[in-house]
DNA sequence: AATTAGCTTCATTTTGAATTGAAATCCTTG
DNA sequence: CAAGGATTTCAATTCAAAATGAAGCTAATT
């Protein structure tokens, strides 16, 4: 018994595994598998659940889904979808048509684990390696003034901390092409 | 004006950075920089940011240090330095003291990254890949109770999934390697 | 160019993860 | 081996991040 509501936005309660939109169940059941494997790998590396759910979805997908489909699938408000969407599209990780002659865009996920690992590479990690760096800059400038019983040890860690850096940033491209195979 | 309270747990507000147990000033904010430097690292990879900050403290020390003076310096209670210095260990990051003629064991940082991602690889991610497996053996299981339209579509996103499965599972101990030196 | 459906935004609400803190337990040493 | 301090545990609380949903905007369609 999905009720449809009048109101903009669909409250939708669990995603009435049964029936939903006339689909065989068993689809809806492969579908949110997809969805909570990477969900829970999303969640691993810090991203919302959520966005791993809708990639989910679109990875299991035979065909493109519209928005509202995804929202319907998943339980969430299209908010949240939106939100989702926009994020994995920057990350490289989906495709939007916009189809003419169609008012409702669709959405497709690229298959290649290279683009999502690459789109968390370059969107989350590449940012935050980056100021990692000007963090150590910033504490080298204060070496001057500790006292200077303190001053060489401290300035030892930030050494191994800055060649671990360099090291870091060098690397990184090298291990997306290593995850992105498969 | 630490208010040294009776109350077996420390309330501590903010770390009160002027004089704290007698400590230097510049000192307090070395340690605050590499504390916030590996706080935001531990959250970009979805562990909580009081870990990374109980290891920078350390890593930032000259010396080993007690659970109290710990917490004072982040101004965080007991249990959750208790809490995050038992995670930490587990990870093998951190080594734990319990010197003998004395009351209160010390902590230090092991200083190598190659422990602290390998501990992070080992604790997290493996168990997270294992599960996986799991999940792609299950759907698996699904597959024959497909609508006929369904099933060569899901066989083969399944295939890609287990394919980068196995990658990802062969490629983690050369990672850990790679991200360990510096 | 007006209408309307589709989508985005963002202030508010919810939710679940992290933290607290006091009781329970474990260690030390007198 | 008792007492007291150090540490751990975990139910209750706090708080930040995520989700909601209604208002506002944009892009189709007529």
């Amino acid at each position: 018994m999905t009720v449809k509501t009048l109101s903009p936005n669909l409250p939708a309660q669990a995603p009435d595994s049964s029936q939903l939109a006339g689909v065989h169940e068993a689809v809806l059941e492969f579908e949110q598998g997809i969805g909570a494997l990477f969900g829970d790998l999303a969640e691993l590396f810090g991203n919302p659940r959520s966005y791993g759910l809708i990639y989910g979805v679109l990875f299991a997908s035979r065909e493109p889904l519209p928005m509202e489909t995804i929202a319907e699938r998943l339980g969430v408000s299209m908010g949240s979808v939106s939100m989702g969407l926009r994020r994995l599209e920057e990350f490289g990780a989906i495709e939007r048509e916009r189809g003419a002659g169609r008012g409702t865009a669709l959405f497709s996920a690229k298959l290649e684990m290279r683009l999502l690992v690459g789109g968390f590479l370059r969107e989350r990690v590449l940012p935050r390696i980056a100021a990692t760096g000007t963090q150590v800059e910033t504490l080298t400038s204060l070496l001057p003034s500790l006292p200077p019983e303190e001053r060489k040890v401290s300035k030892q860690r930030l050494e191994r901390l800055s060649r671990w850096h360099s090291r870091a940033k060098s690397i990184l491209p090298f291990i997306e092409k290593l995850l992105g195979g498969g």
